[in-house]
DNA sequence: TGTACATCAGTGAACGCGCGTTCACTGATGTAC
DNA sequence: TGTACATCAGTGAACGCGCGTTCACTGATGTAC
């Protein structure tokens, strides 16, 4: 027999609870990472901005690197998912990258904090959170790999002759100029719209010289 | 009248000794930074690693953030002198990407713990410190424009012909790339001359890629 | 449904430690004459 | 050259402070029957 009862909906489950401080640990460490990096806030800090005591830390992490790698998880996993429905609708070359940056532009507005927090530890001092970050950008640029083989984007080159080791070093070099213009937005002030257009214009002119040059690459001796 | 008694070859000058302290001070920091970023390292532990005490510091620099921009003066500073007359060398375009690969190899090989200082802090914790790399990346992209349109380099595409914005762009892309691969080389495994060969491999095709957009920029559309 | 017990997220006091910064100092180097 | 004084890089003691971690605990939530 099921004994199990519903939660009253103005009293959370304690498997709720805990979640919700979890989550609060989380959010406070990404906020905490606006102006400083990872190694150097401390588990007194993130606590005192969760609103909990220093010893119930250790109920969920077992140190602030530990809870860093979590950090990586929400951050890129979440935009693996983002970009993945995105990238269903087809169209031509010059559109696809258009809409990718602007796509990318409105998750930086709407997500400063995960942006700053990967691009700040992607070769910070934190060795399993620089691990964490290079998987994950590793699979971006695998599934990347994937569609453009599939020729589900930018038609033209015909991605599905080239051998694996080109597409990936394509799709790696685009992945890698992703982070760096998410990086970029970031660094532009942010009252600005001057300063964020001329980054979002540099950074399409550039996407089209890279797939430019794909386009040419198979064609060339 | 000049009263200046030459310094004898076994004691110092007051001013040497002082330019030997703070160098120890730097080459401690950049040591410690091998695992760790510059914002959560002491003061005291560098002073430690240094051989001095704690206070002698503050003769040196006002804090250890301080220290950090010194050090970016002290890395890409150098590097952009060694740039500067290993380019005067002209070539064909292809040599001229491989040789750039291979100087860059050699220089993280011979000067990793700078790299490594200048991937961490690029978007680290430490604003100054951004602000310094950043304004020598771009002295970078600027001098790497000039020599573009003044037609040393590359001299297919022409680059004379190009607006200042696209010229900006590409060298943007190309210094971007650099440091992205200086990165790549750190990360890869010390030991293995295989890993460091696939990421030199995939370097260069990429670089190349980069330039072949180039030369069919200015000619589309 | 009611009772008795188990679980475990979060508490609060306590600890030893290394930190950044201050201060008055020392003594070798440098300078004026 | 010799002497008397100035400079200032580096010293060492002292300070108050926030840190990470331990421990025994509390009390609400969950479970067995």
């Amino acid at each position: 027999m099921n004994h199990r009862h519903p939660a009253p909906l103005d009293r959370l489950t304690r498997p709720e609870q805990k979640a919700r401080t979890r989550q609060a640990l989380l959010d406070a460490a990404l906020s905490l990472m606006e102006q400083r990096s990872l190694s150097s806030i401390g588990l007194r800090e993130v606590t005192r901005a969760a609103g909990v005591t220093p010893t119930a830390f250790y109920r969920h992490f077992p140190d602030v690197d530990s809870l860093g790698v979590a950090l990586v998880d929400e951050c890129l996993g979440s935009l693996r998912a983002t970009i993945r429905t995105v990238r269903d609708g087809l169209s031509s070359s010059d559109e696809v990258i258009n809409r990718s940056i602007g796509i990318l532009t409105r998750q930086v507005h709407d997500h400063r904090e995960h942006f700053r927090f990967i691009a700040r530890e992607r070769h910070g001092g934190v060795p399993a959170v620089r691990a964490a970050i290079a998987e994950q950008l590793d699979l971006f640029a695998a599934e990347l790999a994937t569609d453009l083989a599939g020729d589900k984007l930018l038609g033209g080159p015909q991605f599905d002759r080239w051998i694996a080791t080109d597409l990936r070093m394509v799709t790696s070099l685009i992945v890698n100029h992703m982070v760096w213009t998410a990086a970029a937005l970031l660094d532009a002030p942010p009252d600005s719209a001057d300063a964020e257009a001329r980054v979002v214009d540099a950074a399409s002119r550039q996407l089209r010289l890279i797939v430019l040059g794909a386009r040419h690459w198979a064609t060339e001796d």
